[in-house]
DNA sequence: GTGAAAGCGCTAACAT
DNA sequence: ATGTTAGCGCTTTCAC
C-alpha cells in the first residue's frame, strides 16, 4: 500500500486533451484553444475546460506540440568537458540564465575530451531537434557539421574556434591574454620565464603560447627558452613539472601557467616554498584574492552568454556571414606576479 | 553568396523516411527497419536504404519517434541553483556521468533560488515528458509534486528532503558533518566558537546549525551562544560578519562556516590577520589543501550519480517505498582548524 | 523479407 | 464562439 502523498504509486497514462474535452463537453479544439488562452473562447467555456484539466491532472504533451509545430523542440544543447571543471560551468551557467529570457532549455552534454564520443552527441542533439547547439569542441575538426549548418541549426563554437567550417563563435583573446601577462612579468625585471602550458595542439593554449612567445621576441628575451614545458595537461603533472622546474640549477625567476588547472598544480609546487617565484596564471579562479594570484581573468560567464546571444539571433532568422566575438582580458595583480627577481 | 562550409544558408527542410524510402525504391516500413537495424532486412535493402539516407542527409526525427513510443523522451531534469556555484555543479557532473551510461541526457535549468520560477520548470519539465526529475528544491514545501509522483515521473530530492511528499533522496550526513566539526574544535580546548550559518530555514543549514548544538551541549559549553549568526547569505555578508566577530572585545578563537560560500568570505576577512581563529569550514573546496583550511568534505560528484542512479531504478520500473541514501563527511585537517587557543 | 493502414496527441486550416 | 478535418514523422499492428 502506498503511503497518501506517495510519489511511487503505479505508472498512471496521463490524460489526453480529448479526455479533458470530454469531461468539459467541448470539441478537442476548443479545449486547445481555452487551455493556450488564444482568443474567441467564452470566458465560461474556457473555465470549465480549465476545471475539467485541473481535476484530471492534465499536463499538455510538449512532444505532440512540437512535432505538430514542425518538430523543433525548445532545447539548446552544450557539448563541453566536463562541468566540474569552473571554466565549463561558468559558461554553462552563462548560457542558461541568456537561453530562458528566451524561453529556451539547455541540455548539456559532456564530451570527455573525446572527439568521436563529441560527434557522437552533436548527432543525438540532432536527432533531438534542438533549436541550436554550441560546442566547446574537443575535435580538430568540424568538416562534418558543414552539412548540418545549411538545414537550419545554428552552431556556435565556444573557447576553440571553428576549423572546416564557418560558423559564429565566442573566443577569448587568449593571445592578446598571454602577452600582457608576458609583458607584465617581462616589466617586473624577469627574464628566465617559465611557460607551463596545457596541450599545445587545442588552439586556445596554441594562441596562448604564440602571444607569450611574440612578447619574448619583442623584448629580445631568449632566456625563457629552457624553461618552456607543453602538454601538462592536469593539475598533478603541473605540480610535478613546476617542481622540476625548481630544480634545475638555474630555475626560472617567474613562471606563466596557460590555465586554471595548471595554476592550481603550480600554486601546490610553491605551497611552503620560502623564496618562491613570481607566478602569473592565465583564467581567473575563486579565492585567487586571498592567494595572492596574479591572473590574466576574462568573464567565462559573459562568454556563455554572448553564445547563447549568438544562437538566439539565429534561431530568430538572422542570415549572414558567420561572427566571431571576442572577449577581453585583463592582468589582475595581486601579489604572485610581482615578486622580484631573486 | 554563402562561402563553401558556411553554416548559414537558407534552412532548408529536414528530409523524412518517407522520402529516403522513396529514394531506395521500399517502403516507408521497411526504410525504418532498415535504419534501425531491426531483422528481417535484407542485406542489398539495408544497404540502398542507408546509402538513401546518407545522399538525402537524413537524420531520424526524435520528436516523431517519441510521440509514437508513448510520448516519453530520453531526457531527465535537474533543477537547482546557480551551476556557477561549485556545489551544485560538482551535483551535475556526477548526475551526467550516471545518465549517459543509460543513454539518457541532462537538461538542467536554474531555480534562481525562488520557489515559484521552480515550480514554474517543474511544470516545464513535466510538460516536455522528462522521464525523471531531480530536484535540489528551493520551495519549502512539495505538496503539489504529489499527484505528479503518481503519474510515473520519478523525483529525487538532492540535498534538501522532500516536504509533503515521500519520494527518493540523497542528502548529506549534514548533523553529524556539523557535529564532527564542532568536536575537533573542542577537542582543540576552544570554548568560544562562532558559528556562521546561511539561511536556518534550509534544512541542510538547520540541521548543521542542530549538529554543532549537540556537540556544544553533550560538552557542556555555553560560551559559544554570543557568536551564533545565522542568515548569512553569501560571501560578502560571511567576510563583514567574520570581521564583526573579531572586533568584539571577546573574539571567538574559533570559526566554523556552515557552507563553501562562507567559507569564502570568512577567509577573505582572516587574510592578513597575525593570529587568525581556528577555521573549520564545510564543503571541501580546490585549494583548500594551499590555503590549509580545515574542512568537512563530503562527495557531491557522489550525490549526484546516486540521484541519477535511484532515479534510473525507478525509470526502470523499481517500485516500493521512498529511500533516502546519506552521503557521508568528514574532517579533513589542514591547519586552520588546529590552531591553538590564544 | 516486405508493405499498407492506423494512430501517438496535438495544432493549423477551414468551416459553421 | 465553436467544431471538423487533416496531418506533423514516426512505429506498431497485421497482412502478404
Amino acid at each position: 500500500m502506498s503511503a497518501p502523498g506517495s510519489t511511487h504509486g503505479a505508472a498512471v497514462r496521463r490524460p489526453t486533451l480529448t479526455q479533458v474535452a470530454a469531461l468539459a463537453g467541448v470539441s478537442l479544439k476548443t479545449a486547445s484553444r481555452a487551455l493556450n488562452r488564444e482568443p474567441n473562447v467564452a470566458p465560461d467555456t474556457g473555465r470549465r475546460v480549465r476545471d475539467a484539466a485541473d481535476l484530471l491532472g492534465y499536463r499538455l504533451n510538449g512532444i505532440a506540440r512540437e512535432l505538430r509545430r514542425g518538430a523543433t523542440s525548445t532545447l539548446v544543447g552544450l557539448i563541453s568537458g566536463d562541468l566540474a571543471n569552473p571554466f565549463y560551468s561558468a559558461v554553462a551557467s552563462g548560457i542558461e540564465r541568456e537561453l530562458r529570457q528566451h524561453g529556451l532549455q539547455l541540455v548539456t552534454a559532456n564530451n570527455d575530451e573525446d572527439s568521436g564520443l563529441e560527434r557522437h552527441l552533436v548527432e543525438a542533439f540532432l536527432e533531438r531537434r534542438v533549436r541550436a547547439l554550441l560546442v566547446v569542441p574537443s575535435a580538430d575538426r568540424h568538416d562534418y557539421l558543414a552539412v548540418e549548418g545549411n538545414r537550419g541549426v545554428p552552431f556556435v563554437f565556444v573557447d576553440r574556434p571553428p576549423n572546416g567550417v564557418a560558423a559564429d563563435a565566442v573566443l577569448i583573446d587568449n593571445s592578446g591574454g598571454a602577452r600582457s601577462a608576458a609583458d607584465h612579468l617581462l616589466g617586473g625585471g624577469h627574464r628566465r620565464i617559465a611557460l607551463v602550458a596545457d596541450l599545445a595542439r587545442k588552439a586556445p593554449q596554441r594562441e596562448r603560447i604564440d602571444g607569450f612567445m611574440a612578447s619574448m621576441r619583442a623584448a629580445g628575451n631568449t632566456e625563457w627558452e629552457p624553461y618552456l614545458r607543453t602538454d601538462v595537461h592536469d593539475a598533478r603533472r603541473a605540480e610535478a613539472t613546476v617542481r622540476d622546474l625548481l630544480a634545475l640549477p638555474d630555475p626560472p625567476t617567474a613562471i606563466f601557467t596557460a590555465n586554471n588547472r595548471l595554476t592550481t598544480g603550480a600554486l601546490r609546487a610553491l605551497r611552503d616554498r620560502p623564496e618562491p617565484p613570481a607566478l602569473v596564471g592565465f583564467d581567473d579562479f575563486d579565492l585567487a584574492d586571498v592567494l595572492g594570484t596574479s591572473v590574466v581573468a576574462h568573464d567565462a560567464t559573459a562568454m556563455g552568454r554572448e553564445a547563447a546571444r549568438l544562437a538566439y539571433e539565429r534561431i530568430s532568422g538572422h542570415t549572414g556571414p558567420a561572427r566571431t566575438v571576442v572577449i577581453s582580458t585583463s592582468v589582475i595583480a595581486r601579489g604572485s606576479g610581482e615578486r622580484p627577481v631573486r
